[in-house]
DNA sequence: CGGGATCCTCGTTGATACTG
DNA sequence: CAGTATCAACGAGGATCCCG
């Protein structure tokens, strides 16, 4: 079982837990997940909370990894779209099953 | 899909940022996952790197939300021996998923 | 053995102003 | 519109010592 040992120097669950334990990625990921695809301000008006900065660098981290697609179309005023890669999109099955966990348990766990 | 909507009071993408996007508890439910009932100091060992601190307050906090539970043997010197609740159980398959995501897409993700 | 209590650092996050 | 730049603050996390 030492793909699994916290040890192990590539670790999933410890690479899961560095790329996706802030407090954005998920809920973006999550946002395009439904939404298809999104512009900046759409994105922005979707998850009102999240600050300019934090918008832009979560996105542009999520771009490295390729978990999302950044398009960009060269006009006045500019225009970029963002939606999920194939990678990211196989990402949201097991996103989806958490969020149908804390449905079913989160009156549960916080009782 | 109001249910979804990053604004919905309980949004539960919201629910399970807040609770595992820290920098332990999935690593912890993850190991007792696959150990059964472990101690404390088995706990410690499996995970070297983490402080003494935030393994009790992780483990704290995970019982109070009743992932795990926490059995206490009034012994000297003291036993104390963590595993997964139901509800933490019924969590493991959705981070199972992650995992075999990252196992997959992580080469591809880095490269 | 299984923690608790302190103190401290450093990275994430936020607010605001500015720009091509 | 879609960001960047800068500064400030807060709190998660770590190191160390102590205790029943």
């Amino acid at each position: 079982m030492q793909r699994l040992d916290p040890l192990y120097p590539t670790c999933p669950i410890r690479n899961v837990i560095d790329r996706m334990s802030d407090k954005w990625s998920l809920l973006i990921l999550s946002t395009l997940n439904q939404n298809g695809i999104m512009r900046y301000k759409e994105l922005n008006s979707a998850i009102p909370d999240i600050s300019q900065k934090m918008l832009s660098s979560t996105l542009k981290r999520l771009e490295a990894d390729k978990l999302i697609n950044r398009k960009m179309y060269p006009e006045i005023p500019p225009r970029v779209e963002y939606s999920l890669t194939n990678t990211g999109q196989k990402l949201m099955p097991a996103v989806g099953m958490m969020v149908d966990w804390a449905l079913e348990y989160f009156d549960e766990i916080t009782k």
